[in-house]
DNA sequence: GCTAGTTTCAAACAAGTGTTTGACAGCTCC
DNA sequence: GGAGCTGTCAAACACTTGTTTGAAACTAGC
């Protein structure tokens, strides 16, 4: 992990997590980013040794804080006495990422589409620094799930974790295509709030199917 | 639309159909099809114009046929006397492209992956030739969500509606990401139809929130 | 003030992209 | 036979990609 010092890493970091969220990963050239951070087209391979490195430190710069909030809400779930219900475990998954998106933070939302990105289009894999906090953070998630809904297996446990994840991963980008198949009706001018709660609904009711 | 006519065309549309289903669209050039396809690389721009043409015509060939199916269920399902059930309507959108999957056919196997990356990936929306097709079949789901489901909006069953594309469309592609994040615990095994009952139970519970 | 290290920059690099060209073959039909 | 298609092919085109280079500019430290 590249550990961020001069200005220009910064702006570099800044430019890539918008033009990423905003148009993808192949999409986006050095060029664009460099351009728009005002920096030279060798600064990304200087700083961060390649294109790859620089997405995955990107990454790193928000999964982090968000997956251990994940975790610590669902350690206080797991640990508790009452049993956690469907309901909240799917929300100590869903609400660090989505609150971040109700932040004012401009920078915020746009990982949020990037985490989108990463999820649909994410070709490489995760970064090895942050894989081992999904994986642990998907673990808790699954026990409370088995916690929750009797008689739940691991796999179908983890087939649904993924289920809600590409449920939020999608509701994170706003999408032409189903805007056209909709004929309209279904444009990105919901509030934040209101996507979260819809979201957490329909996960809700799929794990409790 | 393009018409095929030679068998070049035809061998172009299955190498592209595979490779499409397998890398993704950007990552493979016009090259890995051709060479595949035992073809020159001008034949893809003599035959078709150009390779979004291409993957226009990949979808065409199989999209309109599933949609067909599907919006003769719905229509079944609609005009009958008795109220559908969630899961009918669910069923009648997910059945025809699941079971084409289990068709012994390997193109079709391969044309759900292709499938499954237009939903995920696909940049420039539907061809024209298509979108119709799609937006009447999801009106006709919406108004089943609705006949189903009291109290749910029309913008609400959109939603839905999109959620269970997602869901399915997910599940149509092995996911190397999510491999990871389960530490091996999911991986693709799992025969289809058991894949087609995760996810018609998962959208059920979803749409029933 | 000078040196050593870090950071920037224009330019070039090698490889890959989609597309176009113009010649050549195969074929039919008058 | 030759004109008119259609289909194929190697080659080139114009362009973009990520990356490297080597010389400048800058910034301490002594």
């Amino acid at each position: 992990m590249v550990q961020v010092t001069t200005e220009t890493q910064e702006r570099l970091l800044e430019a890539a997590e918008a033009l990423f969220a905003e148009k993808g990963f192949e999409a986006v050239s050095l060029r664009d980013i460099t351009a728009q951070a005002g920096a030279n087209v060798a600064a990304v391979n200087y700083h961060f040794g390649g294109k790859e490195n620089l997405i995955n430190a990107v990454m790193g710069r928000h999964a982090m804080p968000i997956n251990a909030e994940r975790i610590q809400l669902l350690d206080a779930l797991l640990s508790r006495k009452k049993k956690p219900t469907v309901r909240e475990v799917v929300s100590a998954f869903l609400r660090p990422m989505m609150t971040r998106i109700l932040a004012e933070e401009r920078s915020q939302r746009l990982f949020a589409k990037f985490m989108g990105r990463m999820m649909s289009e994410g070709s490489c894999g995760l970064p090895e620094e942050v894989l081992p906090h999904f994986q642990e953070m998907a673990r808790k998630v699954v026990a409370g799930f088995r916690a929750a809904v009797p008689g739940l297996s691991e796999e179908q446990a983890y087939f649904r974790l993924k289920c809600c994840f590409v449920v939020m991963a999608d509701a994170l980008m706003r999408d032409e295509v189903f805007e056209q198949i909709s004929e309209g009706r279904l444009t990105d001018k919901w509030q934040w709030e209101r996507v979260f709660e819809e979201v957490l609904n329909f996960c809700e009711g799929g794990l409790k199917a």
